[in-house]
DNA sequence: TAAGAAATAT
DNA sequence: TATATTTCTT
């Protein structure tokens, strides 16, 4: 009868099956110490279909007959797809051995992706400040420990600490455990010194390595806070030195040579170069704001006080109304506010350039004046890698 | 010695 | 390309 052959037919293939289980099993015992699960899987399979081919559940094997291989394999090998599907989740590409937590990080940010929408805007070189990781290694450990933890910064600055040029993967784990330093860092904040060590482990090798290069270093939110924050004591990026910088961050291991270097950063930032920004009176720029002394772009304002909570930038007492549509050497007292706000005075080479920003000023007068590079560069949107 | 700018490295 | 480090000049 139709039954029969039916039965029949499901037998053979199930034999067909099997053969080819063996046989593949034969291939892959090979491997067997790499891969043992395989074989074991393979393994289940053979047994589980000998069982069918033995047993009598017609029912059951109707079922199974419709779907082929595939079929079966989920009716009887619930767990070993159980097993299975895992594994191919796990081949993800740019994992090393962070798959979970990548993926982990992935949704998250999908969650947070309204709030890295303003990170986003943060087009500025703020964004990709990082978090500076005081204790690399010991940060690392936490993360792999507790890799919740990763998530949380996931969408702003993604940041991380690429100390070692080979931990790419385990840059964005440190950066996303930021968690951890925040504490010690906002404890600096706090008046206290703050130990960086920049010690962490293998870095001997590297430095090695790459000889006498000192390491690359991040410069996290927190850290980039207080520099901000001495910044504004100081009267502003202009009129701040790097070692006063550096001493009112009161951060250890933080050196000179560190902070001249983000100070530059940060000029060339947040001054707009003369040449680019010169002849397009492009409407849409805005006007660079004035945060304590720090005349910034609103753009990066916001996306700074974003990022973090908010309170901490507010405390830059900025009226929300003062705007400095002027250059970024506004001439000190383009703004009477901005003049009695300033403690200091331009330095002298700073007063020399003011012939020149003056006169972009001039030309920028009445008209918004152009934007800085940072927001030429917004436009490039290679958020992926918040390397520093 | 420190600061700023530019060159260089990552 | 952006950012950090190094080097050079003042």
């Amino acid at each position: 009868m139709d039954f029969t052959d039916k039965m029949q037919r499901l037998k053979m293939g199930f034999r067909d099956y099997i053969q080819a289980l063996e046989e593949e099993r034969c291939k892959i015992q090979v491997f067997s110490k790499e891969l043992p699960l395989s074989l074991e899987l393979i393994t289940q399979a053979i047994e589980a279909c000998r069982q069918q081919v033995s047993g009598t559940t017609t029912e059951y094997n109707l079922n199974v007959q419709s779907s082929e291989c595939s079929g079966q394999t989920t009716s009887m090998e619930g767990p070993v797809l159980e097993e299975f599907i895992p594994i191919k989740k796990r081949a993800s590409p740019d994992c090393d051995d962070e798959d979970e937590q990548h993926s982990h990080k992935s949704k998250v940010s999908k969650d947070n992706n309204n709030k890295s929408n303003s990170d986003k805007k943060k087009s500025d070189w703020l964004r990709s400040v990082q978090l500076w990781n005081p204790h690399p290694s010991a940060e690392e450990d936490v993360t792999r420990k507790v890799p919740v933890m990763e998530v949380k910064r996931s969408g702003s600055g993604g940041a991380f600490q690429p100390f070692h040029k080979e931990e790419k993967a385990g840059k964005a784990r440190e950066s996303l455990s930021k968690a951890p330093t925040l504490t010690p860092v906002a404890a600096a904040a706090s008046s206290t010194a703050v130990t960086v060590n920049r010690d962490n482990a293998g870095s001997s090798k590297k430095e090695e390595k790459d000889g006498d290069r000192k390491q690359r270093r991040c410069w996290s939110q927190e850290l980039h806070k207080l520099f901000l924050q001495a910044l504004k004591e100081l009267g502003g990026a202009d009129s701040a030195t790097p070692k006063q910088i550096r001493e009112l961050m009161k951060v250890d291991g933080l050196t000179n040579d560190e902070v001249k270097s983000h100070l530059q950063k940060y000029r060339l930032h947040t001054r707009r170069p003369s040449s680019v920004n010169h002849n397009n009176a492009n409407p849409q720029t805005a006007p660079f704001v004035l945060v304590g002394n720090i005349f910034v772009q609103p753009q990066e304002y916001a996306a700074v006080a974003t990022s973090r909570s908010s309170a901490e930038l507010t405390t830059v007492a900025t009226p929300p109304g003062i705007y400095a549509p002027v250059a970024t050497h506004p001439p000190a007292f383009s703004h009477p506010l901005a003049a009695s706000i300033k403690k200091s005075p331009f330095k002298k080479v700073e007063l020399s350039e003011h012939s020149h920003s003056e006169e972009r000023a001039n030309h920028s007068e009445g008209a918004v004046h152009s934007n800085s590079p940072a927001s030429s560069s917004s436009t490039h949107t290679t958020t992926t890698s918040p390397g520093c």
